[in-house]
DNA sequence: TGTTAGCACTCTGTGTTGGCGAGTGCTAAT
DNA sequence: ATTAGCACTCGCCAACACAGAGTGCTAACA
C-alpha cells in the first residue's frame, strides 16, 4: 500500500484533531469538518488503509481511530504544521531571563518553570555532567576563627566552593603556602588524577598539619563532587493531572513517581541527548519503560565546548508538538545567551 | 453531657480503627474487636452521645461514625496511646543524618526525605527567615580576569556568596580596600540600614570607579537576598495519593497545587510556629483554607539564638499521629545536632 | 475505477432497577 | 443501666436495556 497525500492530508487531520479532542475520531467527523471534499465512506476505506499500515489504532470495534506512535511519528517529521511564536508568547517564554540570576541553576529553574507553565506540561532540565572537568584554579578563603570556604575553579569557569571548619588554628600565611601547593598539583587534572597522598606527604614538609590539610582537601572533594553531579529541575508536575489519559489514579502516581526518581528523569534527558537540534522521543521510542505513553522533547545546551546540559518537556503522546518544538527551541536559544553572560562571553562573540 | 471514662476508651477504639481502616466505624464492630464488655447497643448509643457531643459524624444515615476534627483534637491532646521508636526506627530516622552534609539545605533535604520516606506522608521544610540578620564580615575573592566571588557572613554564622563580573580591570589592592570600606560601613548592620549612596560616594573618595563598585555592591545585595529568602524542601509528595481520602483526583490535584506554591507551604509552616515543642493543626484548625482537610505537624529548629526554621509533616487529618510525632520530635533533636555541629559548636557544649 | 449512499452490526457509556448488607434508632425485657 | 430484637435507611453493586457513535460491506453511480 502507498502513503499518497489523501493519505497524509487524512492523517494530519486525524491527529490534529485528535490532539485536540483527546477523543477516537471518526470518519463523519473528519468529513464534516475538514474541507477534503470527500465523503465519509471515503475516508472511512482511508482510515482502514492507514489503521492496516500501523499508524492509527482502534480502540476497540466500533469506535473511531486514535494514532498510533508510528502515526505521531511521521506526524512530527512530515506533517505537523510550522507553527511560529507570535509576540505575547515570546513575551511570555523571554520573562524566564529577565530577572537576573545569578547561577546555572537558577536559570534551568525559570526556564523550566516558565517553560511548563506556557506549555502546560511537565518541564525538565539537568546541568552538565562534570564529570571529567579539570581543576582551574583553588581558593581558600578564612571566614572566621576555625572556619573557611574552600572555592574551586574548573575549565568550563564554574565556581563551586565549601564551607570547612578547623579543629585548630590555621593562619593565612599558612592557608597561602596551602593554596600554593593545591594549585601547583591539581591545577590541569581532574580530581581523578590528583594523588592525594603526595599532597598530603608535602604538606607535611612545609608544616602543615593534617588537621588543618584534611578538611581542605575534603572541602575540595566537596567541590569536585558538586561539580560532577547532575543538579535536576522539574516544573509543573501536576500540570499531567489536567489531561484526560491521566484521569486513571494509577497512572498518574505512576507517572508522578517517576519524576520523583532523579535517577530515572537524569537517564531519560542524558540519554536521548544529541549535540545539536531537539529531540522528540514518542511512547515507545523511550527507554525508560515507565514514560512508554509519554512523549518527551529534549535539547540540549552548550556550556562550555565540551560540556552539555539538556532541557526537556515531556507529556502525553497526544502533544501538541508544534507548540512544545517551537518553544523549546526558544528557550534553548534565550539560556544559551544567558548562560554566555554568566560565564563571560558576550553571545555576539561567540 | 459529660464526658465520662467509658465514652474515651470508646472514642480512643473508634479512632485507633478509623485510622488504620478509612472506614466508617460500627458498633458491631467496635464491640467485637475491642474487649470493652459492653454490647453493640450500648456503645452504639455512646456513638449517638458522642455525635451529638461533636466527637463524631456521620457520613449518612445507616452509615458508620467517622470522627471530626473535636474529636482528633481529643485523642491527640489525651487518648492516643504513647508510641516509643524501636531501634530499627531510630535507625531508619538517623539515615538522615549519617552521609555528611556541608549545608542547612542539604540537611533539611535529607531529613524531609528520611521522614516521608518513614511516615508515607508528605514531609516539608523551611530554612529560617533571616530577614534582619546582621552582616558580620564581607570578603571579595578574585576569581580570575573580570570575576570575582563576594562572600558575606552574617551574625548567625551563615555563609552565603555570589559570582560577580566586572566590565574593567580590578586589581587585589584595590579590592582589598574596598573590603575594607565594606566592612567598615556594613559590619553589624543589616542591609536596609545600610547607606548604599554614602558607601558610592566614599569608593569615589578612595578612587573606586562605580563600574567596580556596583557589581560589587550588587553581589552583596545578592547574598543578603539568598539568606533573607525562604528556602523549602518537600518531599514525599505524591505519597498522598496512597490514601484513599485522595482516590478523588480534584482533590489530589489541589492538594498537589498546594504543595507547588512555595508561599503556601511557607505560610503553613511558619504560621504554626510555635517556638518549642510540636504544633499539631488539625483539619480546619489550618488557617490556610486548601489544607483544611489535612493535618499538618509542625517543630521548629533553632539555627542560632534568634532563628528558627521548621520542619512539618502533613497528611489526611486521619492520620498516624503517634508515629508522626515521635518520628518528628526525633528528627527535630537530629537536625539540632547536626545543625550545631555545622556552625562549630560541639552538642554537648549547648 | 474511484466514490458514495445505505444498511446491518458492534460496542461503549449511561440510566434504571432491585436485592444485599451494614448499620442505626427505638422499644421492651432483663 | 444494659441488652436483645426489630423495623427501617441508605449506599453499593450487578443485571439489564437502550441510545449513540462508528464501522465494514455492498451496491449503485459518475
Amino acid at each position: 500500500m502507498i502513503m499518497d497525500d489523501r493519505k497524509k492530508r487524512i492523517l494530519q487531520a486525524i491527529i490534529d484533531d485528535y490532539i485536540d479532542k483527546a477523543e477516537p475520531i471518526g470518519s463523519r467527523t473528519i468529513a464534516r469538518k475538514y474541507e477534503l471534499g470527500l465523503s465519509s465512506a471515503t475516508i472511512r476505506n482511508e482510515m482502514a488503509d492507514l489503521e492496516e499500515m500501523g499508524y492509527l489504532a482502534q480502540p476497540h470495534t466500533s469506535a473511531g481511530r486514535v494514532p498510533s506512535d508510528k502515526g505521531y511519528r511521521l506526524y512530527v517529521d512530515k506533517l505537523m504544521p510550522a507553527r511560529d511564536l507570535n509576540h505575547e508568547e515570546i513575551r511570555e517564554l523571554k520573562s524566564a531571563t529577565e530577572t537576573r540570576v545569578y547561577e546555572l541553576s537558577q536559570l534551568l529553574k525559570q526556564a523550566t518553570a516558565v517553560l511548563s507553565g506556557f506549555t502546560k506540561y511537565t518541564s525538565m532540565a539537568v546541568t552538565p555532567r562534570m564529570r571529567n572537568s579539570t581543576i582551574k584554579a583553588i581558593q581558600i578563603v578564612p571566614i572566621e576563627p576555625g572556619k573557611a570556604l574552600v572555592i574551586v575553579v574548573n575549565n568550563a569557569g564554574i565556581v563551586k566552593n565549601s564551607l570547612i571548619k578547623f579543629a585548630e588554628q590555621a593562619n593565612s600565611e599558612m592557608l597561602g603556602r596551602i593554596t600554593n601547593l593545591l594549585n601547583d598539583k591539581l591545577a590541569g587534572l581532574t580530581f581523578e588524577q590528583a594523588d592525594i597522598e603526595q599532597i598530603k606527604t608535602l604538606g607535611r614538609e612545609i608544616g602543615v598539619s593534617g588537621e588543618i590539610l584534611a578538611p581542605i582537601l575534603e572541602g575540595t572533594a566537596d567541590c569536585i563532587y558538586q561539580m560532577g553531579d547532575h543538579e535536576m529541575y522539574v516544573e509543573g508536575s501536576t500540570n499531567i493531572l489536567n489531561h484526560p489519559e491521566y484521569k486513571d489514579m494509577d497512572k498518574a502516581r505512576q507517572f508522578l513517581s517517576m519524576l520523583d526518581e532523579k535517577t530515572s528523569i537524569c537517564r531519560a534527558l542524558s540519554g536521548s541527548a544529541q549535540p545539536f537540534g531537539i529531540t522528540v522521543r514518542i511512547g515507545s521510542e523511550n527507554d525508560l519503560s515507565s514514560i512508554r505513553d509519554c512523549s518527551l522533547v529534549t535539547v540540549s545546551y552548550n556550556v562550555s565546548d565540551t560540556m552539555a546540559g539538556t532541557i526537556g518537556i515531556i507529556g502525553p503522546t497526544r502533544m501538541e508538538y508544534s507548540k512544545v518544538i517551537s518553544s523549546i527551541r526558544y528557550m534553548k536559544k534565550l539560556v544559551s545567551d544567558e548562560i554566555d553572560r554568566l560565564l563571560g562571553r558576550e553571545p555576539d562573540s561567540v
